[in-house]
DNA sequence: TAAATAGTGTCTCTTAGACATTATGGT
DNA sequence: ACCATAATGTCTAAGAGACACTATTTA
């Protein structure tokens, strides 16, 4: 305790942060059923969610849900307890993106910002705008919120990293399951990395997946009781071959 | 300015971090000349600069060489200066790796560490080893660093953590060039990357490099005016072809 | 029966991977 | 002449990539 004493002594020696918040990038997929033909794959949007601030500074700007740390958790905790508050969920995929400390990013003083992402599901997000004022809070397409809307802060640069990062790490994970039921269909596999990566183009993707022994271990095919293979035709005509992710995440080399 | 002024009061009415410091993992890969044998690739060893701490917490525990991040700059901006106190020289590959927060990780308060990670050429650590007191600075392979040595506050972790990105980066990127000279050969590059990751297995190494059209773009032979292949017999008796990274570093993916 | 999507056949060319062989220059 | 390492030859099996074709279901 006395030692504590010493360092607060210390420190105040120093100028110190004036805080130390964790701002998120939530992502989802939004799924949208086409009424007018069935049988066929929904539409599948990338978007992100916003919160317009109220309040100096950047008031009436769009900003990242965040909040500050406190003394007594990680920021990684902060995060997590970030996403319950607009989601009402515990669950979902929460990664650590990096750390915003440009001098005069904030005008409230020395604030220094730790950017995390998101993967939450739609729902998740709709209790949120019910439960607050409406109209303050929007999902918007990456598009929109990098080129059409006045951004908060350095909330562009951020979105913008974390972009690049899902992109990434759809490519590179298999992060696509949290953008997925347990049990899918090759080609709605190939519509959701599509959707978060375009230039992602494989015109023989289910041929590729299936025959590739080094690709094979990432996915498993989904068998009943018997062992035998479960199919679904909620998207086509003709069933599809129902796949599982497995736990297994190949490494990636350039050299071999 | 009243801005300001009303936020330092609003700030100082929270807790607030005692110091956000930027903490560096500095790699070396030493290399040794093998006296005995002639025309042979010297001997390399991956090792990490670690500083012996002399005060209060921790004192005489090995710590990474670190400093406080000041009002001015960037987090960033920090780890860079830190890194050039300590070797003396501006270049060098420098790295965000993640932040450090859980609650009590530093007995002297509520200390938010950055961690980084640099490739250095060992020559510029040698200018530090005989600076300041000789014998307060060391260089260790990582298993003497994670097994042997008591390490401060959570440096442990922290080299972990660095230990399995410089891994994952040296096989998915060319980080590779920062422990090479600019024209390498390919046993070389092999040796490096086998160094930095002993997993790493090609039998068929240049086999595989010279001839794969998605991995070539990466290298590039070496000529010289008119066009000559230049090549090397500083570590072979047969004279092996120089080679040089491009900028290209492909995109992975698992799918492809 | 037509439409729509799933999945296979087939063919060519490239790569993987293992081994053997030849090439080069120093000791 | 011998050695060590570089680089190529050779062979088989497997994958990439394109395109045509068949399969399964619903409208």
């Amino acid at each position: 305790m006395n030692e504590n004493a010493e360092i607060r002594y210390n420190a105040s020696k120093y100028r110190t942060p004036d805080g130390v918040p964790a701002d998120i990038v939530m992502f989802t997929l939004t799924k949208r059923e086409r009424k007018t033909v069935t049988k066929t794959l929904p539409l599948r949007e990338l978007k992100v969610m916003l919160i317009r601030r109220k309040k100096w500074p950047c008031a009436g700007m769009w900003a990242l849900p965040g909040g500050f740390c406190q003394e007594d958790e990680s920021i990684y905790d902060a995060a997590k307890r970030e996403l319950k508050e607009e989601t009402g969920v515990d669950g979902g995929h929460l990664e650590y993106l990096g750390v915003y400390s440009t001098p005069g990013r904030d005008p409230r003083g020395w604030i220094i910002s730790h950017a995390f992402f998101a993967l939450v599901e739609e729902w998740m997000l709709e209790q949120r705008q019910a439960s607050d004022d409406a109209g303050e809070v929007g999902l918007f397409t990456l598009q929109e919120a990098l080129e059409e809307l006045e951004l908060a802060f350095d909330h562009r640069e951020i979105i913008t990293d974390a972009y690049h990062r899902i992109q990434q790490q759809m490519l590179q994970t298999t992060i696509a399951r949290q953008f997925l039921p347990p049990h899918f269909t090759l080609s709605e596999l190939y519509q959701v990395i599509q959707t978060v990566v375009p230039e992602f183009k494989e015109p023989n993707f289910i041929r590729k997946i299936t025959s590739t022994r080094s690709r094979q271990g990432i996915l498993q095919e989904v068998r009943d009781e018997e062992g035998r293979p479960l199919s679904s035709n909620q998207y086509s005509q003709r069933p599809a071959q129902l796949y599982m992710f497995t736990d297994h995440v190949p490494l990636l080399s350039i050299y071999t």
